[in-house]
DNA sequence: TTTTAATTGAAAATAATTTTCAATTACAAA
DNA sequence: TTTGTAATTGAAAATTATTTTCAATTAAAA
């Protein structure tokens, strides 16, 4: 299990001789602290506060490298999939505020009975599975008090 | 229940004081044949071969047009979410081929239990949910031979 | 028909992402 | 330590995706 912390992220690096750099470190900061979801632009912006030689460029081949070796992962939305939020589990399942964009994770998702359902009926072979649920945070529920109250 | 077919869809555009146009009906028409997610382009090009005098701007206008309205929905995958398929059933659950793109939907999903589960762990109010699966469809694992076989 | 608001497509503008490439840097080996 | 070298960098350019603008057109209500 992929932590965030720099000293498992720069043996994973050896391992393909790949190198621990200021602008990774950099990067990998602002995610690491971070408990929502984040765009390039956003990672960029805060990032380039720490370093700011940084450039956008290796923010995003940053984050290519590092969703490939599954410290962070993408947050799909209904509106897009254009940000990332570390993935401290291997599973990589979200809860996602919509109204802070707040992402935590969840490992548990008992699948396996509705995947062995579907494999039967539809033929297809089920290898992966994404599951996301999208909702409002305690903190964003405190703030506007109860549900369907002053709507817009 | 919407469905693509275009009387229900004129039904539905005149009540909000909208038209089926001729774009409109040539996007529709490619969707509502595909049995694949489809990006932007690829259904500009197509229904273009049926309807020449279509525009790409309004293939985009019309995804968002037929999305609101549910008739259509955007498919996530772990590349991107650019791409779209006619959603039959009102709660839009996808199976995907990660071989030839081919989608399918369901919609039994039981997540009551888990998501009573997850609101009580965390706090969140859930609202909405995603759930897609990924593997390969009858024709593609008959096309390959079995799994793991001929690897690249 | 006639009228009118909705819609269109081309072009321009904007935004997001990737590629190119010469300069720099992390780190292994001496 | 220094040194050699492959990996990495950032700026700029190129590419791709999407949105906006606007005058002309069109679907459908009257």
């Amino acid at each position: 299990m992929p932590t965030l912390e720099s000293t498992t992220l720069r043996a994973r690096l050896k391992q393909n001789h790949r190198k621990l750099t200021r602008a990774r470190q950099a990067v990998l900061d602002i995610l690491a602290t971070a408990d929502r979801h984040l765009t390039p632009a956003e990672i960029y912006r805060q990032a380039k506060a720490a370093y700011p030689h940084l450039g956008l460029t290796t923010v995003y081949r940053t984050l290519d490298l590092l969703t490939e070796l599954g410290y962070i992962q993408r947050v799909h939305t209904t509106e897009g999939c254009h940000s990332y939020a570390p993935s401290a589990q291997a599973h990589g399942h979200q809860l996602i505020c919509a109204v802070c964009g707040r992402t935590e994770e969840f490992s548990e998702c008992d699948l396996a009975a509705l995947i062995q359902t579907l494999q039967h009926k539809t033929g297809f072979e089920i290898n992966v599975h994404m599951l996301e649920f999208v909702g409002r945070c305690p903190a964003c529920q405190a703030k506007r008090g109860a549900r369907k109250r002053g709507r817009k």
